[in-house]
DNA sequence: TGCCAGGCCGGGT
DNA sequence: ACCCGGCATGGC
């Protein structure tokens, strides 16, 4: 793995190691964990689905089987909860309709078609897509995030207009698409992010991305 | 106390 | 094609 990125991604893993991400014990919470951790910090998504693991609503069966108003109540604590028990629902009445209620099928598509397909769902954006196709699915999709941004713009490797897709592609030409190096990178920039890259008062002593250059705070 | 967290939608330019 | 207000809880 060569030029900068590739020195990031080396960077980061020696300092914090693997990540493990992501947390979830099978595909249907990781796909509920991504529409739940929409700019919402996941010690709140935590609680929401320890919720509805209680209830027995983590799996897409018995979640249909729930009135949108109580699935609302049960992900309460993840905030924007109407907004996201809809989009919950209709993620599910998606997967029913398209895929007869199949991860495995609907995984089983080709990665281009897929990512085109749960765009048209409602709740579904570009993020949300690529981590369920990365962390879900296993496809190699690179998932750009907030932090990856502020990341990449402190360090001018992206102007501040930068689109998505530019950030996407820059990670997919340089790194090699492999899933598990995708999967391991993206939680190792959220994890440098959290850490060093806040939004205001950068802290970068101690980051280990300090030493490569870097833009003047603002 | 205010600010922020692993975004997305819909309506307006 | 962008820009913005709305959506909401919990931790520091």
């Amino acid at each position: 793995m060569k030029g900068t990125l590739g020195k990031f991604y080396h960077a980061l893993f020696r300092a914090f190691g693997p990540q493990h991400w992501w947390p979830g014990e099978t595909r249907f919470e990781v796909v509920v964990g991504a529409i739940l951790t929409q700019s919402t910090a996941w010690a709140n998504v935590e609680k929401a689905i320890q919720n509805l693991k209680q209830a027995g609503a983590l799996s897409a069966r018995a979640m249909e089987e729930l009135p949108e108003h109580r699935l609302a109540e049960l992900i309460r604590p993840s905030g924007y909860y109407r907004q996201k028990a809809r989009k919950l629902k209709a993620f599910l009445a998606h997967l029913r309709r398209r895929h007869g209620g199949s991860l495995a099928r609907m995984f089983g598509q080709q990665t281009g078609l897929l990512r085109r397909e749960l765009l048209e769902v409602y709740g579904i954006g570009e993020e949300t897509a690529d981590s369920i196709l990365l962390y879900a699915g296993g496809h190699p999709v690179f998932v750009v995030d907030a932090y990856t941004r502020r990341i990449l713009e402190r360090h001018e490797l992206i102007s501040p207009g930068a689109s998505y897709q530019d950030l996407q592609n820059l990670f997919q030409r340089e790194i090699p698409r492999r899933a598990p190096i995708y999967n391991e990178f993206h939680a190792l920039l959220v994890a440098a992010g959290k850490r060093h890259c806040l939004r205001r008062e950068p802290r970068c002593e101690g980051c280990p991305l300090e030493t490569f250059p870097h833009r003047r705070a603002p």
